[in-house]
DNA sequence: CTTTTATTTCGATATTTCTAGAAACATCGT
DNA sequence: ACGATGTTTCTAGAAATATCGAAATAAAAG
């Protein structure tokens, strides 16, 4: 019981490639599929299936998870399995509820209560009630 | 204690579009700076020098991040006050999470151990080495 | 009502990303 | 060695996204 959810912490310019990488249906689904079969995962003809997609388009999805490191990949023969890398996907998740579990939900329900008045300087915008 | 994390479980094309949607550096870090400046918000000259870049792109990459519901927005006199909505960056996480936490991290470390073998019909990937 | 401040809309350009066929490469079975 | 199967590389056009100045809009201040 060492090793329970010791993060480095993501940068955010990081952080962002990697959301931009799963910012993306046919890779998300990618992911989604790699992360239910894991840690089995799956191999490049399965996930084609899956997807209904040209191979080469495959291909070029699979490049861009592998750059940002969400999945890794091994040759098994003919077959390449893809695998999801869960601690990366875990680190992305963190990088959010780090900042956002403090954040409790005020802000939707009351907009209206946000109220400007009591203004100081003029150009400086007060919040406040 | 009756709302803890109710979800509306998000559909996949629908994450897609708002992980996009924070998968860009500058869209990043106004959804960090809104989840820290909670629920305060930020007016979007705050945002802007936070940022430094040129308004127009800012009203930009708020209008993208507006229309996938990460963000709100409300005026309050020549402001535009700005929040987070924390409801769907959390389900966004739990989109994730959902799937991830499942899935322990075997994966990474051994790779060759990929599992059994014994092959049936040739064409039907097995695993294993 | 004119000016100043805050923000958005418009428009045009630059850049990146997506898609997928064809060809190449890798490995297995015979 | 050959043929079949699985996957990647190459290529190029199409589509989507990013950037930002200039003009337009909104609201307060003078």
């Amino acid at each position: 019981m060492s090793e329970s959810t010791h993060d480095d912490p993501i940068d955010l310019p990081r952080a962002a490639d990697r959301f931009a990488a799963l910012g993306h249906q046919a890779r998300l689904s990618i992911v989604r599929c790699l992360l239910r079969a894991h840690p089995v995962g799956r191999v490049a003809g399965e996930l084609q299936e899956e997807l209904s997609i040209p191979a080469s388009t495959l291909t070029h999805h699979l490049d861009a998870l592998r750059h940002e490191a969400l999945i890794t990949q091994t040759r098994q023969g003919r077959f390449v399995r893809y695998f999801a890398h869960t601690h990366a996907l875990r680190q992305l998740t963190e990088f959010l509820y780090a900042e956002c579990c403090s954040a409790s939900d005020h802000s939707i329900a009351d907009h209206r209560a946000a109220g400007p008045s009591v203004k100081h300087h003029p150009g400086l915008p007060i919040l406040q009630d």
